[in-house]
DNA sequence: GATGAATGAGGTTTCATTCAT
DNA sequence: AATGAATGAAACCTCATTCAT
């Protein structure tokens, strides 16, 4: 790679990570091309450098907080532990993803609303990867014994509802801190799986 | 109350189940008032004689099937049987609503997006009416030895997250019938509450 | 004339009266239709039984207003009293209507902004009759020997525009009553035709 | 101050020129964006680039015209003369602007039908900025001894009514030059003076 | 690489006007 | 006589996108 290229790599990290802010903020359709270039003080054309569109744009923004999600549970889930130590330390790191990036990170929100089909492709793929980390442990979970699960993939959609829906309530610095709520949470859903 | 005024609700009533069509097809930014006057064979300057704007209609949608939600969940509450039986058919209509009018019922949406101060209030007031509908039932539960909770308020909030979900995923004529789909739901909401 | 027109006749000034109002408070394009219902407690549609469109209600706004003034002056300048006492009359007279009708008495506006040709040709005449008046007036200073006018048309065109200005910085209750301001008016008026 | 300012600079001018045409012969609220636009070869959107909104237009059209007649009653003042000449000087000044710039200038014009509370407060400020040349003028007189005035506010207001009223009735190319209209009213307003 | 400037499509809203009842 | 309801034109404004420089 050349170190031209690096440097075009680098930029739009940058933009990603800006436009994630503004999109946390905001929302998709609320983020305007010219909110993201204000955070990064350029002019909304300059974008248009780095991406083909505000479309392409989100969608590697999405992409970005997804795939970083992916890699942190895949490095859990191959670490060493019980399937119950392993699965809280799942639960705990998507809360975190769930209420530190709202929107960005946000699986709720519906892809072919703001996705082309092929962008569209992609990110549902992604998606299923990250949750069939949750598939995995569930799996091993039944195998050892630990885990009981008539319908393991209903009871895994389940657990990802419920976690995600902490990003419409929790607000920190109220009455339950983060880890106390993981901790109740952490529970519950291994009551599920009992 | 004079004819006309009868007459006028009912306009409006059919105005909103029109929007609530467009609304579920599109979602709140992407109905226009163009598209919901469409679905009518009115005009655009039409709505502007029923609603005071965009953000009015709306709101209204969503307090439509809000508060019809809630009047049947009242109702199931208030009727006969055991505890289990009442929440699995609480659980059944939830679930319907989320998969029936997806976006307009959507309580995963950010109202404060959409609504202005005072809409807000009155939405975010409805929705907490909603939920304690599920904790009163929890309640009850406990009460009679039914049910156990250490953090009721969590163990609803996990529960409302899971059925929410539902409409991310759920095709209606998949492999699953809603019927299954509901029970799974409920043994393993059942389950949350051993 | 039969009852029924009489009371035609009778709504119609009703009308003229709601929006003459109306047309103080907002002025001309500011003024809706349905403002002007409001006050009158009907419907906007009503309003058309009696006037042709907007253009022609407002031009019979102006044209009231304006042919009650003349006739208030036309008697004043017909009644008894020298030159001097006669004027300081007509004076006081424009005054109040100026700050009492504001908008609609407004001689400021310009009238082919708002009137169609038609419309426009009469009230040029009207206000060409009521400039008149003060016309008179002030010929008969000057044939008595009380008045020295050299251009006696540009004196009058002075003494109105300084009398109309009146209403844009005049406030009732404010450091000068109506009878001072009157008094001072006419001491400077005087001074131009000495 | 950077060449691209000083860019920008020009370019409102430009516009503030044509929105002043247009103004100037469909008054404020006749004046659309689309005919600003039009007049210079230009489409709606681009006004946007450079004006808040249309509010913001209009104010800063108003403004500048004012303050361009503001500096230039100023010069006039600060320049040598006798007071008479001086006022004669100003009085010519003001007519040019009321009769050549009509609507833009119009300082019978009620600011607050058209402009928000802020641009309100400037607008006022600057029109008694404006006025106030006019009582330095003749408070010098007076201190001199060459004019005599019980109330001068109250003369001041004459006078600028007066010649506010001129652009109702005064059509370059009629009986009067602009330069005999102007000699006949300074002759007046002396008159008022003495 | 970046920017400033412009565009144009599309959205919301207002309002005079019409017309059947 | 009056009204309720609908219409449609025209206004304002936003914003993703483009492109010469």
């Amino acid at each position: 790679m050349k170190l031209s290229e690096k440097k075009v790599l680098k930029k739009k990290e940058q933009i990603l990570l800006s436009a994630i802010t503004i999109i946390n903020q905001k929302g998709y359709s609320g983020a305007t091309m010219e909110d993201i270039a204000a955070e990064l003080l350029m002019t909304k054309g300059s974008l248009y450098y780095y991406f083909k569109n505000k479309s392409d744009l989100m969608y590697q923004c999405h992409n970005f907080i997804l795939s970083q999600a992916t890699e942190d549970l895949r490095d859990i889930l191959h670490a060493e532990g019980t399937v119950e130590e392993i699965l809280r330390h799942m639960i705990a790191t998507h809360i975190d993803y769930a209420v530190e990036e709202k929107e960005t990170f946000n699986m709720i929100m519906e892809p072919k609303r703001f996705f082309n089909t092929e962008q569209l492709h992609l990110v549902l793929k992604l998606r299923k990867e990250y949750e069939s980390l949750f598939d995995q442990i569930i799996s091993r979970g039944v195998e050892t014994g630990s885990f009981l699960a008539k319908e393991p993939k209903i009871a895994r959609m389940m657990i990802l509802g419920a976690m995600n829906w902490v990003q419409q309530w929790y607000k920190p610095g109220g009455r339950l801190s983060k880890e106390e709520l993981v901790e109740l949470y952490s529970d519950y859903i291994l009551k599920i799986l009992k």
